[in-house]
DNA sequence: CTGAAAGCGCTTACAG
DNA sequence: CTGAAAGCGCTTACAG
């Protein structure tokens, strides 16, 4: 007798189930009487409602699938924490579901949180669309991107960060410690229209900023393999301060940095994208450009919980969209220019 | 319409209901032409059943309630994502929650996955016994401690770590680096029956190994402020090689260490539970006692669905229990005793 | 104020 | 081989 029902406890109490649900929900009168008998019955068997059975008449479930694509990186487990943590607040159970940065698994998670009858999705979706991803939003559920956009499903309402204005603080922090020629490290630009946006935000300031002339691009992905040639190029154009666009390879680039004796702030002067726990533990600690992840992951479950609440407002995908603000964090990483 | 039932099928197919239903599941026998009926239907509708509605016929929800202290820890989100995969390719849709290190908040998280009608459970327990747990253990699910043991709730079989092992090399390679006098930073130890194991297995080979009268022990909880006052004890007491059983503590005094332009493997040797990715990044690299996160949560995993497989297979606790050995991996951070 | 009945979406004996 | 009926655990009009 693993899961306790109503009518085990109809039975306890000796009333009839629907009065025993009606005591429950406080739907229409009850005895007083009646109502401590049911509680005091549901107190003995330690009765638990099964929320499926109730979610069958409703039609609501109170689950959410999130999906985001590894957990087990810093950034998207800060994400997923938060969103988790709001939902769970406003009564929802979160089935969170890992792409590992994959297309079918990504589908694979998706089919089955359909079948669970989620009320809806949250989604942080790997680079491209897929089929199942289309059949989630083509339903009339409510879903949200956070964090990426995705071509092709531009009627989504999403919440990212605009990399603008921690760009801009990154660039001039560097000016002002006298660097003149700025390198940038974009990352797997092709997946990802959100690195895609971060490196055209940093070209043009760039440009603005220091001259076309002055500006170095590293548009390739930044695997271990490539990662000693990308700062070999860079400073053999004369390139000593660099941004990064993808917090993963700033990794990269630190663990080569440190096993080839470099010191950052000194040989090379590093600002990355992302806050990561990791990046203030470092010696010297990393200047960022945060994205204020908890700040994405409140908003984006707001605004879901905003759609749950109320599906057919009418408002256009674009209007109920969000921005957060990316902010600079200067710390040790940047140095003076020699 | 965001859900398509198995009515709807029917209807487009022109036949009943319970056809559609033995045409999808294989029981019986059904013509071919009604079977390829039936799965055009399905296509085009693209139908997917409602496992809520066949849960409630075969009692078996094919979810699972994961529970995990903190997922924005590297360590907790590791092992959270090496279940979840395992389950995902066995069937199961997990329900991830964080305890955030609160007996209510587990509790509460516990709850709504009864709720949920979960087949079982997967727990990292925070600290001490609670009333939701208990609850939890009590009814005849299949439920799972992993990495953490609860005093008082011996009878849930564990996938755990076996200390010794690695914390047996760590000595060896401290005293092969010639240090006489060893410490060791033992983390909130009253909140954790494993970091006591740790202590106590540090103790005992210590002990034997150096001579009592060279172990230093410090069991406080190493929060940010009592942190300098720690490594100045040590200090003072001529001790210059360090274990540290709670990795939190660990990133604390590199933090301190890097503020303080102390040295790790120079004016500090030092070795860490866990093998966090950071320490790999660190520079130098940070020795470590790996609990090898990946097989006790793969372990875990096994355990969990071998019992849902076979739930009474009469087996007694601790005869399922496992531990998975910690293993030494030496780097930077431990060096020579000047 | 309380109980019997219908129905949510499915599956599975039970007739035909 | 196929359909009508009952039932999983709940809630909610509908009678009384």
């Amino acid at each position: 007798m693993a899961y306790v029902t109503i009518r085990d406890v109809a039975k306890h109490a000796g009333i009839s189930v629907s009065t025993v649900s009606r005591a429950l929900n406080g739907n229409g009168r009850i005895s007083k009487e009646t109502k401590a008998t049911v509680e005091r019955a549901v107190a003995e068997l330690n009765y638990i409602p099964d929320s499926r059975a109730q979610a069958m008449r409703s039609s609501k479930t109170r689950t959410v699938g999130l999906l985001v694509p590894d957990i087990r990186n810093g950034y998207f487990a800060e994400l997923a924490y938060s969103i988790q943590d709001a939902l769970f607040d406003a009564g929802y159970c979160t089935f969170i579901g890992t792409s590992s940065e994959s297309a079918s698994r990504q589908d694979a998670f998706i089919m089955s949180i359909l079948a669970q009858h989620i009320d809806g999705a949250i989604i942080v979706p790997q680079g491209e669309s897929s089929d199942a991803l289309k059949l989630l939003v083509e339903r009339e559920l409510p879903v949200v991107f956070v964090d990426r956009r995705v071509d092709g499903l531009d009627d989504v309402p999403l919440v990212d960060s605009d990399p603008l204005p921690g760009m801009r603080a990154a660039l001039e922090d560097l000016r002002a410690h006298g660097f003149t020629k700025i390198g940038y490290v974009s990352g797997p630009v092709h997946t990802s229209p959100t690195l895609r946006e971060r490196e055209s935000v940093f070209r043009a300031l760039a440009c603005e900023m220091v001259g076309e002339e002055h500006v170095f691009v590293e548009s390739t992905s930044f695997d271990q393999a490539s990662c000693g040639s990308v700062l070999k190029r860079m400073s053999d154009a004369g390139v000593r301060a660099l941004i990064f666009g993808y917090s993963q390879d700033m990794l990269r680039a630190m663990s080569l940095m440190g096993s080839m004796g470099l010191r950052m702030g000194e040989d090379f002067s590093m600002v990355s994208f992302d806050d990561l726990e990791l990046f203030r533990l470092a010696s010297p600690q990393v200047s960022v450009i945060s994205q204020q992840v908890r700040q994405i992951g409140c908003r984006g479950a707001r605004l879901f919980l905003d759609m749950v609440g109320e599906p057919e407002r009418g408002m256009r995908a674009q209007s109920r969209s969000q921005r957060v603000e990316t902010i600079y964090v200067p710390r040790g990483s940047v140095g003076d220019a020699r």
